[in-house]
RNA sequence: UGGGGCGUAGUCGAGUUGGUAAGACGUCUGACUCUGGAUCAGAAGGUCGUAGGUUCGAGUCCUACCGCCCCAGCCA
C-alpha cells in the first residue's frame, strides 16, 4: 500500500520482527492479525492496533488477517461484525480473501481439548463459579486443587461430550486445564478452556452450548492461521506463559505474542464499558455521534482516513503507559485537509453589512480561488452585492489594541472584494442589540486590481441575496479534563462532561455553491476552520459539522487577555 | 502483599555493540501573507524515577530503593 507516508520510525516490535527474519524463525514470513471481538464499535485506539498490525505486514511485504475473535455469544450481534469491516476498510486498509472467524475454528477447537483430556493435561471440573473463586486461592496464597482434577480419561471424555451434548445446565460444569493451582500466576491455576452456555451464536446459531474462553481459543486461532507475530495489548502480558502452554502441550504451531501499550488520549474516555455508557445514556447522540473517539464518529466528525493513519504513525508504538494529547490528533487532521479542501466562504454568526455607496441591483462576479496550496484545484465564482453577512466576531463596537477587525471608522479588506469603512452601527433601540453595519467601499481596491493599499485584515462575507441558509454543529471535546476517568472519590467520571461540547447554529449563511453539497464532502469555511457535510442534509438547506477549527492566534489573545483580567479582578 | 510490566523535556517518543541526549505535538519569538490559516526562520524547556557501584567515560552494565500499571470473570 502506497500512502505516501514518510517512514515509520523504529520501534520494539520491529526489532523483534527484523531479529526473526534474520534467524529464519518463521521462514521469512511476516503475518499478523487484527481480532476484535464484536461486541462493540471501534475506536481511534484500535485504529491504532490496525494500523500496526496492517501497517507492518505492509512494510515487510506480508500479510494482516481481520479475524472476529466472537468465542461470547451473549456478548456478540451482526451489527458489530458489520461496523467492524467497514470501518477496517473505510481506515484503508484490505484483508482480501483473509476474513475469519473464531467461531469457524470451534469444532477443531474442540478435538484439540480431547486431545489435551487424553494427554491428561484437561479435566471436567464441577466447581461453581463461587467455589472455583475460593479455589483459586489469592495473589499472595496458593490455590487448592478441585477435587475432580483426577478424575479418569475416560470419565472426562465422557462428560465433555455429554457437555457439548447439551446435558448439563449453564455453569454446571467446565472443562479445565491441569496445569499448577501454586503458581504465582493466577492464570496458570487450572484456567478454565471451556464453559457451558445455551446461547444462539451470530455465527454457528444454537449448534454449539460449550464456548472456548479467550486463552485457550486465542492461541489456536492464530496458530491455525499460522500467524507469525500475535500483537496486542499489555494486559495481556501475563497471559502469554498460558498462551505458549496451550500451544506446547499440544505440539502445535506456535506464534510470538507481543504485548504493546494501548492508546490513551486526552479529553476522551476509551473503555467500551463508557463509550457504551455515553450511549446508553444519552450524553452523546449514537456510536457515530461526532465526538466520539469511535472511527464511525471520528467519520462523520469529517476526519479523512490519511489523518488518522498519520496519527497513528507518529505516535509510536511502545510499552510504557501514556496518554496522547489529542491536539496531536487535530494536528494531523489540519495537516492532511490543508492541502486537500477546497476553500468556501461561510458566515456562522450573521450580521448584516450594507454597503451604502455601491449600487443597488447590481452584482459583481469576482473570483475565488479553491486552494492556495494547490492551484490545479482552480477557482470559482462568488457573487458580490451591496447587502452582505459578516461574521458578528469579525467587529467589534469598542476594540481592544490587539484586534485588527472592522470597527467604527476602521477599514478591512473583503476577502477576494473591496476594502469597506465601517460608517455607522445601526441598533435596536430597545434592546441595544447591534443590528446591521452601514458602510462604504472604495471602489479602486477590488481584488486583483493594481491597487496596493494595505489594511490590517481580511474577512470573509457571503452575499445576502445569494446566500444559502445552512445548520452548523458546532463540537468541542466531550470531556472538561484532560483525564476524565481520574476523579476524586465518591466521584464520577461523568462529571467532567463538557455540556458545551455541542453547539448548534441555524441561520448561518454560506455561499451558493454548498446549496446541494454532498454528504460526507469536507471544505475549509475561510478563517474558521474545517467543515464537513452531514448526512442530515436536505437539498439546499445542507448541515455541517465542524470538524476542526483552524489554529487561531485571535483566539489565544483572548482568551489569555480574559484570563489576564480575570487574575486582576481576583487581587 | 505473590507474579508480570513500565519509568528519557508539558505530551508522545528515538536512542545500534557504554563516548554526556533524534524527531513530532504543544508553548513562545520573528518573517511573510487578500485566511490572525498555511509557509519559513528561530527560541525556551531534560539533574534520562532516586541513590550507590563498575568504567577514562553510563540513558545504556550491576545493586538497592521509589513510583505507576496489569493479574484473584465460567469477559476479551
Amino acid at each position: 500500500m502506497n500512502l505516501n507516508e514518510p517512514a515509520k520510525p523504529s520501534n520494539f516490535i520491529r526489532e523483534i520482527i527484523d531479529n526473526d527474519l534474520q534467524t529464519d524463525k518463521y521462514g521469512g514470513r511476516v503475518h499478523t492479525r487484527f481480532p476484535p471481538e464484536p461486541n462493540g464499535y471501534l475506536h481511534i485506539g484500535h485504529a491504532k492496533s490496525i494500523c500496526l498490525n496492517f501497517g507492518l505486514a505492509g512494510d515487510y511485504n506480508g500479510k494482516c488477517n481481520l479475524r472476529f475473535d466472537d468465542t461470547n455469544p451473549v456478548k456478540e450481534e451482526e451489527e458489530y461484525v458489520e461496523s467492524i469491516k467497514a470501518d477496517v476498510r473505510w481506515l484503508g486498509f484490505d484483508w482480501e480473501d483473509r476474513l475469519f472467524f473464531a467461531s469457524d475454528y470451534f469444532e477443531q477447537m474442540f478435538e484439540y481439548a480431547v486431545q489435551l483430556i487424553k494427554c491428561g493435561k484437561a479435566f471436567v471440573c464441577d466447581l461453581s463459579s463461587e467455589q472455583m473463586r475460593e479455589y483459586r486461592g489469592t495473589l499472595t496464597e496458593p490455590g487448592r486443587e478441585s477435587p475432580w482434577r483426577n478424575r479418569s480419561i475416560e470419565e472426562n471424555l465422557d462428560l465433555f461430550n455429554r457437555m457439548r451434548a447439551g446435558e448439563f445446565p449453564d455453569g454446571s460444569r467446565t472443562l479445565r486445564a491441569k496445569i499448577d493451582m501454586a503458581s504465582p500466576n493466577l492464570n496458570m491455576r487450572d484456567p478454565v478452556m471451556y464453559r457451558i452456555l445455551h446461547a444462539s451464536h451470530h455465527n454457528t446459531g444454537d449448534k454449539w452450548c460449550v464456548y472456548p474462553m479467550y486463552d485457550w481459543a486465542h492461541g489456536l486461532e492464530d496458530s491455525i492461521e499460522k500467524i507469525t507475530h500475535s500483537i496486542c495489548t499489555l494486559e495481556f502480558e501475563a497471559h502469554r506463559p498460558l498462551y505458549d502452554w496451550y500451544l506446547i502441550q499440544l505440539g502445535a504451531y506456535r506464534p510470538q505474542q507481543i504485548e504493546f501499550a494501548r492508546l490513551n488520549m486526552t479529553k476522551t474516555v476509551m473503555s467500551k464499558r463508557k463509550l457504551l455508557e455515553l450511549v446508553k445514556g444519552k450524553f452523546v447522540n449514537g456510536w457515530d455521534d461526532p465526538r466520539m473517539p469511535t472511527i464511525s464518529g471520528l467519520r462523520r466528525r469529517g476526519y479523512t482516513p490519511e489523518s488518522i493513519r498519520l496519527f497513528c504513525n507518529r505516535i509510536g508504538v511502545s510499552k510504557a503507559d501514556s496518554t496522547v494529547d489529542v491536539a496531536l490528533l487535530e494536528h494531523c487532521l489540519r495537516e492532511d485537509l490543508n492541502k486537500r479542501a477546497p476553500r468556501v466562504m461561510a458566515v456562522l454568526r450573521p450580521i448584516k453589512a450594507v454597503i451604502e455607496n455601491y449600487p443597488e441591483g447590481k452584482v459583481e462576479e469576482l473570483d475565488a480561488v479553491n486552494n492556495p496550496e494547490d492551484p490545479t484545484m482552480g477557482t470559482r465564482k462568488i457573487p458580490f452585492s451591496r447587502v452582505i453577512y459578516i461574521e458578528r466576531d469579525d467587529f467589534m463596537e469598542d476594540p481592544p489594541k490587539k484586534f485588527f477587525r472592522l470597527a467604527p471608522g476602521r477599514e478591512v479588506r473583503l476577502r477576494y472584494a473591496y476594502i469597506v469603512k465601517c460608517e455607522k452601527v445601526v441598533k435596536n433601540p430597545e434592546t441595544g442589540d447591534i443590528v446591521e453595519l452601514r458602510c462604504t467601499y472604495d471602489p479602486e481596491t477590488r481584488s486583483g486590481s493594481a491597487e496596493g493599499r494595505k489594511v490590517k485584515a481580511t474577512i470573509h462575507w457571503v452575499s445576502a441575496e445569494h446566500a444559502v441558509e445552512a445548520e452548523a454543529r458546532i463540537y468541542d471535546h466531550l470531556f472538561l479534563k484532560d483525564d476524565p476517568g481520574n476523579v476524586e472519590e465518591g466521584a464520577d467520571w461523568k462529571d467532567n462532561i463538557n455540556h458545551n461540547s455541542l453547539e448548534t447554529l441555524q441561520g448561518c449563511k454560506v455561499e451558493p455553491s454548498l446549496a446541494n453539497a454532498a454528504p460526507g464532502s469536507r471544505f475549509q469555511f475561510e478563517r474558521l476552520g474545517y467543515f464537513c457535510v452531514d448526512a442530515d442534509s436536505k437539498n439546499g438547506k445542507p448541515v455541517f459539522n465542524r470538524t476542526v477549527t483552524l489554529k487561531d492566534e485571535w483566539a489565544k489573545i483572548a482568551k489569555s487577555e480574559k484570563s489576564g483580567s480575570q487574575k486582576q479582578d481576583s487581587n
